[in-house]
RNA sequence: GCCCCCGUUGUGUAGUGGCCUAGCACGCCGCCCUCUCAAGGCGGUAGCGCCGGUUCGAAUCCGGUCGGGGGUACCA
């Protein structure tokens, strides 16, 4: 029985392809499908090739290349064939390859498959306007051109394009997403596949390099779900030439839409992966996340490892809806993946973080290392995102002399009644015999909240901003412990007599 | 315009004719816990685009309609 995702293909032979165009940074669109071919080949125990499409030398470069490579591997989207591992079927950076495609273009010709067009642009929509045609694209004008009307173009001086010779047939597939798709050949025109100055085009080469590195599944963005005919056709004439074995299997994954109801554009805010590796979420996040758009590992159940969803996932359990971006939604799954963090990795996480922005040394001192361990397990569920490690964590590393309040903290909580507060916590905190949690805890609530018949919350909150700068803190006893007593005892002292 | 895709609460989804007085998650609102913030617990808000049909019975099937999106290059 034939499997209908497979069909007669063994697992481990399924070949998918992650084909970016290194423009610039990795769109969460295009992670978002290099993961689902990813997981797609690793459910199957197939192979992930990684080819960079940058036919277009102009828009090119090598910024956008590394970025690319630089996005992936955060994300931890490793591929089997590709730049930097090689494999059997390379080069895999087309603009390597324009040798490859020149041969294939010729043969195309020769075998009647393609043909040369001389037609203008101009001259195309002239034509389209004046037959009043409703259909899109070229007329298929040249299309049985004599060697007469040939030598009186090329006479005139004309250059032309390759052109693929679209069969008069339905085309007709069955997306591994969508089911059966049909498109009439009136409105699957005959497409250019080679440029008037002979550089090979996007239209060509993908679906050729498809057949030459015998991709399987062709898993990709729904934006070119109406490319899908006219490659169809280019896979049967590729065939004919002795260049692979005809289509692979096609699933179209719903676009990935921003606010509002248009595409999510690289202008977007949050549209390009950099982002939340510098804005300090987990790869582990924004994979799950990315995961989510269109697929779902159980009806009940978002947060789940990449392993677990290589051995879950199935194409057809896609869903063809277009998904919207929801950061919040983001934001909420990176969290439980924090919290799903053992403390040591959450530590050796944070420490470049905390390191680029000054809070610790790089490399750290053994006292720092010895602190920050300490004082991991008081923020580990108290944050979302790893940045939010140096405004939590800043006020226990921070020399004394540059230790300052948050103006608007201080200016709410350390007012007279404020500094008065922070000064009786002084005086009980001075005599406190061993500093830790503990008796910090029975002191404070003794003096405060027993002695000055103030409400906790009132009572604490000064003394938070006193020794931590900020109203928002790890737990303040604790705190108080790491700080150690000198220290504690000198910023209670210092916030007490100095106005905000 | 034309072609194609899509249509369940604000968002992502579960749901494949009766288990649905439509489930889950995020968000939002409230309560509890509480030294702040989180986390955690409890509760609430809100949805099958519309109209016909098939059927004893429809979110689920069919037709139409409306809406949204994508494509329509000598870009990828």
């Amino acid at each position: 029985m034939t499997d209908a995702v497979l069909g007669d293909l063994a697992p481990e032979d399924v070949r998918v392809r992650f084909p970016p165009s290194p423009t610039g940074f990795l769109h969460v669109g295009n992670a978002r499908s290099a993961l689902f071919n990813w997981a797609f080949a690793r459910h199957y125990g197939g192979t992930l090739v990684l080819r960079i499409e940058d036919t277009d030398l102009a828009r090119n470069t090598d910024e956008g290349y590394n970025s690319v490579l630089d996005s992936l591997r955060w994300l931890g989207i490793d591929w089997d064939e590709g730049p930097e591992v090689g494999g059997p079927v390379g080069p895999y950076r087309q603009s390597e390859r324009f040798d490859v495609y020149r041969d294939i273009a010729t043969r195309l010709r020769e075998a009647g498959s393609a043909y040369d067009c001389f037609c203008t642009t101009e001259e195309v929509d002239a034509r389209r306007k004046a037959s009043g045609s409703k259909v899109q694209g070229y007329d298929g004008h040249c299309r049985e051109l004599t060697a007469d009307q040939r030598a009186e173009f090329e006479a005139e001086g004309r250059t032309s394009v390759l052109r693929l010779r679209i069969p008069d047939v339905p085309l007709t597939f069955d997306d591994l997403v969508r089911g059966e798709v049909t498109f009439l050949p009136e409105n699957v025109p005959d497409f250019a596949l080679v440029r008037a100055n002979g550089d090979p085009l996007y239209t060509l080469v993908n679906p050729a390099d498809d057949a030459l590195m015998g991709i399987t599944h062709v898993l990709r963005g729904e934006d070119l779900l109406s490319s899908t005919p006219r490659q169809l056709a280019l896979y049967d004439a590729l065939a004919g030439i002795g260049i692979g074995t005809g289509a692979p299997r096609f699933g179209h994954l719903p676009i990935v839409m921003g606010e509002g109801n248009k595409r999510l554009s690289k202008r977007d805010r949050g549209s390009g992966l950099l982002d939340y590796v510098e804005g300090g979420y987990l790869p582990e996040g924004v994979l799950n996340y990315l995961a989510l758009l269109g697929w779902g590992i159980a009806a009940d159940r978002d947060v789940f490892t990449m392993a677990e969803m290589a051995e879950a996932f199935d194409i057809r359990r896609v869903n063809p809806n277009p998904a919207r971006f929801d950061l919040k939604k983001l934001d909420a799954i990176n969290a439980s993946h924090m919290r799903l963090l053992a403390l040591d990795d959450m530590t050796t996480r944070v420490t470049p973080l905390l390191q680029s922005a000054g809070v610790v040394a790089d490399p750290m001192t053994p006292e720092q290392a010895d602190l920050l361990t300490r004082a991991m397990p008081l923020v580990h569920e108290r944050m979302n995102k790893l940045t939010e490690s140096v405004d939590m964590l800043g006020f226990l590393f921070v020399e004394e002399a540059d230790f300052v309040h948050d103006p608007a903290d201080a200016e709410k909580l350390l007012d007279e009644a404020g500094r008065g507060v922070v000064s009786a916590a002084h005086d009980a905190l001075a005599e406190v015999g061993t500093w830790e949690t503990a008796s910090i805890d029975e002191a404070l609530r003794a003096s405060l909240v027993e002695g000055l018949g103030l409400k906790p919350r009132n009572a604490f909150g000064p003394v938070r901003v006193a020794i931590t700068g900020r109203r928002v803190s790890p737990p303040l006893f604790e705190s108080l412990e790491l700080l150690g007593r000198e220290r504690s005892l000198a910023r209670l002292a210092s916030a007490s007599s100095s106005a905000p």
